[in-house]
DNA sequence: CAAACACTTCGGCGAAGATCGTAGTGTTTC
DNA sequence: GAAACACTACGATCTTCGCCGAAGTGTTTG
């Protein structure tokens, strides 16, 4: 089998620390500059500036150039599931090994993204609501209608404590389910609506999120989306970390 | 976010192209000896040793002594979900990044473990034998009843072939499924049986196999499997990959 | 008990590559 | 047009780590 070399080349280039933070802080879905990654992978921008050409070289980072800067993100969600990957296996580590995928299962499941929801529930969430023709999605942009507005202030979500500055609705490539969820102000304002209610809670160093007993109820009410939430019929973790609130594991 | 040394550290293991090797020849589910290894990766044994040490440390290995050798095992089924990561993204570098995770579905679908089968199809296979009270399973054994023995009988399946020192019948835990599908000479007899009668075959440089349209109909009727097998409500490449003989994607 | 075997430890060699200072190109701002 | 800015190219230094020869420990075989 000659895929031995081809990983070890991928892993050695995820095994710079250096380059392992740029592409952990791209890990969201966000766009960043070489001068941001430089700072928070700790290194001088000459340097960032070689590893960030090896990343785009070899396909694990796009690069899109505006005026004098570049953005990078990652090259595909394969790629945030790679990292997936590394990070689960990273976290474990020698000691306990048994049943440890949970972690990954409670991050594909419901989780934060800079600082909105996704997971197989927000995108259940954004499917719905373009569904029932609240908002309205396209490749790189979103709307919402008045109906949508209806329907969020009947809900009781306030849509208003944005700052005018940021975009207010877009789609947001989920790298677990490969579709988009909401991002922008909506899509902070659900995630925000959804903690003070208690529907979901943090998961202690984790961006996991914890859907409660409340959350299960209220969500499948709201949007419509008992598929994609824990049921009494679904195995597993999920379904157990669900049905008590103390059942935190640690991720 | 400190999870980015973490990751590199566990990359890094992964970024030689001896250790590499290593994994690539585990990542099917053998067990393997230090020299065996070592002789695998193309490395001297003293080398091989070094780098087995590491992996362990890590966790990325699983070792039993037994007598005056050691088997190495991958620790768990998150090592090969990572790895995986590592192939797929690894496999298509730079070009074409639309779509290329049909490699990796393809393999989640149906593919070789050693000389038997794994995959969806595989656990089904596997669950439907074990609910007709055909086969008996448990931890780390099996047993085929006399009606398991009189099902394969009537289906024209050799039973016979494997050597007489071999295990006749044991799980063997899915990586992708996470559940298990069946080892030993029973589960190498039904992928010798498929392989003969045209119900799958091997894609080339792969250890992904197609399921032929054959397949498809004989599966459903000898297992009732419908539910893990492509079908025309099925949208994606399985789907497509089954529909004619001579759509085989390059993995 | 000796010999063969499987594996590990030690030590020195050598190559790979991460780092950053210096200097350069292209872009925006004033 | 000059200055500030974002990024890139080159080169010297230095650390890390893979590699294998030699020697050592524990196990099996005859």
């Amino acid at each position: 089998m000659d895929t031995g070399p081809k990983i070890a080349q991928v892993a050695a280039l995820v095994g710079d620390p250096g380059r392992a933070n740029m592409l952990s802080a791209l890990m969201d879905g966000r766009t960043l500059t070489a001068t941001e990654l430089a700072y928070l992978s700790g290194v001088a921008p000459q340097t960032a500036s070689g590893h960030l050409a090896k990343l785009s070289d070899a396909g694990l980072l796009a690069v899109e150039r505006r005026g004098r800067r570049r953005y990078f993100r990652l090259a595909s969600p394969l790629v945030a599931r790679m990292l997936e990957g590394l990070m689960v296996v990273a976290q474990e580590g020698p000691a306990r090994q048994r049943n440890l995928w949970r972690g990954g299962e409670t991050l594909r499941h419901a989780r934060t993204c800079y600082d909105h929801m996704a997971g197989r529930i927000a995108v259940a969430i954004a499917d719905r609501l373009v569904q029932q023709s609240f908002i309205l999605l396209d490749e790189d942009g979103g709307q919402l209608t008045d109906a949508g507005r209806s329907f969020f202030d009947a809900l009781g979500v306030d849509l208003c404590l944005a700052s005018k500055r940021r975009v207010f609705c877009r789609p947001c490539l989920d790298w677990s389910e490969r579709r988009p969820h909401l991002a922008g102000a909506v899509g902070a304002a659900i995630l925000r609506h959804a903690l003070e209610h208690d529907w979901v809670e943090h998961i202690r160093d984790s961006r996991a999120l914890l859907v409660t007993p409340v959350g299960v109820r209220e969500l499948a009410a709201t949007f419509g989306i008992e598929g994609a939430l824990p049921t009494d019929a679904c195995k597993g973790p999920v379904a157990s970390l669900s049905r008590g609130r103390a059942a935190v594991i640690p991720v």
